[in-house]
DNA sequence: CTAGGGTTAG
């Protein structure tokens, strides 16, 4: 053990007139214990490796590295003997050194012994100071810091806006910009890269605009830092084109720019632009990052397109870019999405570290294939290692047992989210609802929503509506409908459960009403898609759409396959179809659901034996489902089709959802 | 001394 005197000179030594409040010396005494525990204590054995990095950071000399390292005293222990001449930079490196680290106890620790120093007056000092606290995620004792400076350049000004641009404060950020202006201050490339991050995160595109404006008149429009963060922030504010434009306008553009772009896509589900860029940037001889793979496959993954995937994920290994987690995630995410669960599972088992996302990942994987009991053998080996799960954890637990009809496993996990002091959110409860009412306790449900602790949203009234459809309880149904409409009167999905509540129980008049009600107030329903990825190049289909090349050949196909598959035992169900029209015409209705488009052109385009993968924005309808299992039975291939949320593997007449979504 | 781009759920 080697005895350490820091702490007490520190802190019995009478300080000096100083720029900051003495609460500085308050919480860095009470954090001294913790603090000497880590890089500033005695105790720490020569191999901590950053005990070692600050050493060497701030101490050239090779001898007196050693000195300090046998003597086991911390650099600032030596200024206060005398052993050490103190000079600005050596406060610099500290800070910044903590700043690395994350390390705030310590960081305080510097900055009260620089406020006792010669140098306190350094503007310098004081900025990088500022920098530490609002880097580490201390806005108010930067702030603080902030406040009691008796002057301050454009780099004060910018090192708060960063700090709270990047604390997901920015409201705080953007109100500074102005005050710095009208000081006379020049914001220079550093202030507008934070102000437009702070800019991208507000909802309104007011404040991005007019900063836009400010950085043509700064004349910073040509700087690549700012102009991927135009870019950036132009995509956030959903203004894609806008953002192409300013993409363009750049004279230099680099990876980062690139990345700006096709996250931008990603995000807005433009998937295949996004992965246009991809290979764009490299023909313009830009290395794809972490970051690209990381956005690409996450466009992959919503757009369901495996194989293109699988072309990127090849290309990333040729690359020789290590699997970390943050991208492994998404890759894994990608194949899980696109139907491929096994290829998800190598991926995970790949993985050199596993962090808490790559756990949800695969979890959310298992759940949206129907293997709820996988998930929960998941979930408890992941608890038995010792992964803290977190909100989303739970939720990809819940939802999975509410598709696999796991009631009870479900309330117990939802119990245990208090174990592991996770505060259940407003989506926890939608799940429970929903788990609730698919096992058909409807009364149950209503009794859950009225004794929630927070106010029940449209989504949670949804869920109820939902159950209400699957168990055609129209009384319930209505009522959780009239909950949904004062809520949330511009979705359509509970107009259009309502309406096929009331078709199912043959009431076409209440149905009518719904739909009619639905026209007047400009609810629009949105249109049914569906896409399969064929050859690399993803076709769509809309319901009752006939501008497809191949239609004529498609309806053909599926007219055939609806007779032979009525050979084997299919029985239309037209309960599904919402208009009041003859038998007859309802079935004509159902053979267009996109789904059986697809269907029928993949049937045409592909070999026979391969695998059929569906993608579809909606939840697929009893009737598609029900000729879904008797095709795959009859043409003896292996069916996947993606809803919205969750996968349906169809083979040999069964579905892998036992019937149960 | 100050800057930009990435993941899971619903």
């Amino acid at each position: 053990m080697r005895k350490h005197v820091f702490f007490s000179t520190i802190f019995t030594t009478s300080l000096k007139p100083s720029l900051s409040t003495t609460s500085h010396y308050r919480t860095a005494s009470s954090a001294s214990a913790s603090a000497a525990s880590a890089f500033m204590a005695s105790e720490i054995p020569e191999t901590e490796d950053e005990q070692l990095d600050a050493s060497c950071c701030v101490i050239q000399d090779k001898d007196l590295l050693r000195k300090t390292q046998n003597s086991g005293l911390h650099v600032l222990d030596l200024i206060d003997r005398g052993a050490l001449e103190p000079d600005p930079t050596l406060y610099n490196k500290l800070l910044n050194k903590c700043t690395q680290l994350g390390k705030l106890p310590e960081g305080r620790i510097v900055h009260a012994h620089f406020l006792r120093s010669q140098f306190n007056r350094y503007l310098v000092i004081q900025n990088t100071v500022l920098n530490m606290y609002a880097k580490c995620g201390s806005l108010e004792e930067a702030r603080q810091v902030f406040d009691e400076m008796p002057n301050r350049d454009m780099v004060t000004w910018t090192a708060l806006i960063t700090g709270y641009s990047q604390n997901d404060k920015p409201h705080d950020a953007l109100v500074l910009f102005p005050q710095m202006l009208r000081l006379g201050l020049w914001p220079n490339q550093f202030t507008f890269s934070s102000l437009l991050k702070a800019a991208g995160a507000v909802p309104s595109d007011r404040d991005g605009r007019q900063i836009h404006g400010f950085v043509v008149k700064y004349g910073f429009n040509s700087n690549v830092y700012v102009g991927s963060s135009l870019v950036d922030m132009y995509a956030r504010c959903n203004l894609m084109d806008e953002a192409q434009f300013v993409f363009d306008c750049l004279l230099s553009k680099n990876d980062v720019s690139y990345n700006a772009l096709i996250a931008g896509h990603a995000r807005k589900d433009e998937g295949e632009h996004a992965i246009r860029l991809f290979w764009k940037m490299q023909r313009e001889d830009f290395k794809p990052t972490h970051f690209t793979y990381s956005s690409v496959f996450s466009a992959c993954a919503n757009i369901g397109a495996l194989e293109q995937g699988k072309w990127v994920h090849a290309h990333m290994i040729k690359s020789g870019q290590q699997l970390i987690a943050f991208v492994g995630n998404t890759l894994l995410d990608m194949y899980a999405k696109s139907g491929s669960i096994e290829d998800a599972k190598k991926v995970f088992d790949r993985l050199i570290r596993r962090d808490v996302v790559s756990w949800n990942s695969m979890l959310a994987a298992c759940g949206q294939h129907g293997r709820g009991k996988e998930t929960v053998e998941r979930f408890e080996e992941m608890l038995r290692i010792g992964i803290d799960p977190n909100e989303v954890t739970f939720l990809c637990v819940l939802t999975s047992c509410s598709h696999a009809g796991l009631l009870d496993k479900g309330l117990y996990y939802f119990d245990l989210m208090k174990k592991y002091e996770v505060e259940p959110e407003v989506s926890h409860y939608v799940t429970i609802v929903d788990l609730l009412g698919r096992a058909g306790q409807l009364d149950r449900a209503e009794r859950f929503i009225r004794n929630m602790p927070i106010k029940p949203t449209a989504a949670v009234w949804g869920a109820l509506l939902g159950a209400c459809r699957m168990h055609k309880n129209m009384e319930l149904g209505a009522y959780a409908a009239e909950r949904v409409f004062e809520l949330d009167p511009h979705d359509s999905g509970p107009h259009v459960l309502l309406s096929n509540i009331y078709a199912s129980a043959g009431r076409w008049t209440d149905a009518a009403k719904v739909r009619k009600i639905m026209k007047e107030s400009g609810v629009k329903k949105e249109p049914a898609c569906s896409w399969v990825e064929i050859e690399n190049a993803v076709h769509m289909f809309v319901a009752n759409d006939d501008s497809h090349p191949q239609i004529e050949e498609i309806c053909k196909k599926w007219v055939e396959i609806c007779e032979r598959i009525k050979e084997i035992g299919y029985i239309p169900d037209t309960s599904h179809v919402l208009l009041f029209v003859d038998q007859q015409e309802r079935e004509a209705k159902l053979q267009y659901h996109s789904e059986k488009l697809a269907l029928a052109f993949a049937l045409l385009n592909t070999p026979p034996g391969s695998t059929i993968r569906i993608k579809k924005n909606i939840r697929v309808c009893g009737d598609c489902h029900s000729a879904f299992k008797f095709v795959s039975k009859m043409v003896e291939r292996e069916i996947i089709l993606r809803d919205t949320n969750r996968f349906h593997h169809f083979g040999a007449g069964f579905c892998s959802c036992g019937d149960y979504w």
